[in-house]
DNA sequence: TGCCCGATTAACT
DNA sequence: GTTAATCGGGCAA
């Protein structure tokens, strides 16, 4: 049985978790597969949600770490994070694709697509494929409806500047297992 | 209050 | 390559 991830796991930097998230297997619902796409942010960079201190959306950001933090992207897509560090610090890792592995045909009902390379490749996609909207914003990660466990064996870990944003650009703070063919693009 | 932009995606030309 | 969809936050007025 593979190990589960509990909350002390998050209770550590967000620059070493991020890497080794690669691999981990994360399901929702029984539904999921292996994490091959991660980015960290931290508050004390500008391109943070948290960076401009707590407010509504970003209040799971600011509290204890292990936590699902759900945000909706451009009024259409919905991004998970998994929050990090002590409580406070505000930082988290954005969950931008997975390899499916259990679940493919709720993955691809809830897509409308049946391309497996077009299901989770993308955090808005893989949210919609795993069903995370709002109501999983400030939930457990070592409870229901989530199931996280560590990887097994070596990974390879390629990192990069991160996709979408333009501020703090150049941090190469992306990180992707090595040759995937489930990224949300090449590194 | 109004305006612009964004951790995106799919459907265009 | 460009653009629409669509909404919360930051910041100017």
């Amino acid at each position: 049985m593979a190990k589960r991830l509990t909350r002390s796991f998050f209770s550590r930097s967000v620059h070493e978790i991020a890497p080794e998230l690669i691999g981990a297997t994360l399901f929702v619902n029984g539904v999921g597969g292996r994490l091959v796409e991660v980015e960290a942010y931290h508050h004390t960079e500008p391109a943070a949600h948290s960076f401009h201190g707590p407010t509504e959306r970003n209040a799971v950001m600011f509290g204890p770490p292990g936590f699902a933090y759900v945000y909706r992207s451009y009024g259409i897509h919905w991004c998970l994070n998994f929050v990090c560090e002590p409580k406070g610090s505000a930082s988290a890792v954005l969950i931008r694709a997975l390899q499916p592995i259990e679940g493919l045909a709720a993955m691809r009902r809830r897509r409308g697509v049946t391309d497996v390379r077009l299901l989770c490749s993308g955090p808005g996609r893989l949210c919609q494929a795993l069903g995370i909207t709002h109501r999983q914003n400030g939930l457990a990660l070592d409870a229901p409806p989530f199931e996280l466990f560590a990887r097994k064996g070596a990974v390879d870990v390629v990192s990069g500047p991160r996709i979408g944003i333009t501020k703090a650009a150049e941090l190469p703070w992306r990180y992707g297992e090595k040759g995937s063919r489930f990224l949300s693009k090449p590194f």
